[in-house]
DNA sequence: CAGGCATGTGAACACTGTAAACATAACCTC
DNA sequence: GAGGTTATGTTTACAGTGTTCACATGCCTG
């Protein structure tokens, strides 16, 4: 990757995480560059083609928090330091986690760049392993890995997403608590009963029942 | 609300509808109303004041495919028909849906307007409503209907927006089926004994588990 | 040294949201 | 009915957007 190109990713980067997408424009980030708009066009084919390397930048942020969760040496540790990972990417970046999953229209292409759509299933197909090793200890109960790691990879995509726009009033720490526990819940109707009892210790702690 | 405005809010739902967030611009839509763009500002008070009102547009269609639910006479009957009727508009209107669920800077504006804000918090608590009269007959186990409705709420968004951006390729039929069961099995996770039996036949019955 | 190539600039085009100045027609009061 | 006020539009204009074209500069190679 030519050494130019590179500099310009870098700054269109650090311009997105700043302004986010409205704030983002091809005049801005030349000045950032120091350079003017039109020079932009020698080493990038469009804005769109900008946008989508910052994509991958953000796909590989990801991996950074996920991907170290392998390191663990059982199912059960590994599948609980990646959805820890996954949770802290999503909070301490934003900006990040939204682009990753961002429609391509709002990027300003009709599709997704073939490796870009293959990042985001590799992000399912991870969760997708993780599922399947926590069923064959023995802790998931034997079903379609498939379907029980989309059904868990939505729930926290979308309490994100609620969060993030404001859906729920509450800080950082409130939020992370009712993520846990609201997993734990959700995570005890695929666990086997033997595991399903030490979840259930997770979020009966305070149980009292609001009236709202 | 004066009849021109009216006008001005029809055409502007209709634009939104069939061309989405970035091609919506003032000047299509004055054109569409058959007027010159600054005659708008006599009506509306910026673009981003048309979007707003396009958003309540959304919120009341909303309400229509998942209100009328309320007439069914049974807590289970009514949750049921809900979701059948969230997942309906969600897949039959998906502008609509998503501009609900839109972050504040992407329509322009720093923070959404209270009445908006408080629409998106009446989702949340028709759920929380649901859950609790479920929870009330014995359909549900005892538990925080705030934290439970969360949870189911989440589940639905997510596998609803990571459907509409393309992350798993499938038709609609299919991802309906799919939504169904990987809903059931979150529910079967907060139904008591007696009614999780139920479930399990909604999503065990075709329990092939496919490599991936 | 000459030529070609990589890389920049300036000017321009078609858009965007929006504001100011001006025009017109409806209506209300004297 | 005359005059003034108000509502509603248009024209023009400005700053900003993505992008393209014509041109300039400098470096590397033959």
């Amino acid at each position: 990757m030519p050494a130019q190109r590179e500099r310009i990713l870098a700054c269109a980067c650090e311009l997105y995480l700043e302004t986010g997408l409205p704030g983002f424009s091809m005049r801005k980030l030349a000045k950032n560059v120091g350079v003017t708009a039109p020079a932009l066009y020698r080493h990038y084919d469009g804005k769109e083609n900008v946008l989508a390397d910052v994509v991958r930048e953000a796909y590989q942020a990801y991996q950074g928090y996920v991907y170290r969760a392998l390191q663990a040496s059982t199912p059960i540790e590994r599948f609980f330091q990646a959805g820890e990972g996954y949770l802290d990417f999503a909070l301490e970046h934003p900006r990040w986690y939204k682009i990753m999953f961002s429609s391509p229209e709002r990027l300003g292409m009709k599709e997704l760049p073939d490796d870009i759509e293959a990042m985001g299933c590799g992000v399912h197909q991870f969760w997708i392993d993780r599922v399947r090793e926590c069923m064959q200890v023995g802790i998931l109960k034997e079903a379609d890995p498939l379907q029980t790691a989309l059904t868990m990879w939505a729930h926290a995509h979308g309490m994100i997403l609620l969060y993030h726009q404001g859906f729920f009033p509450m800080d950082r720490e409130e939020f992370q608590s009712l993520f846990e526990k609201s997993g734990a819940r959700m995570m005890s109707g695929f666990a086997t009963s033997s595991f399903a009892g030490q979840l259930e210790e997770l979020y009966m702690e305070d149980q009292t029942v609001p009236q709202v």
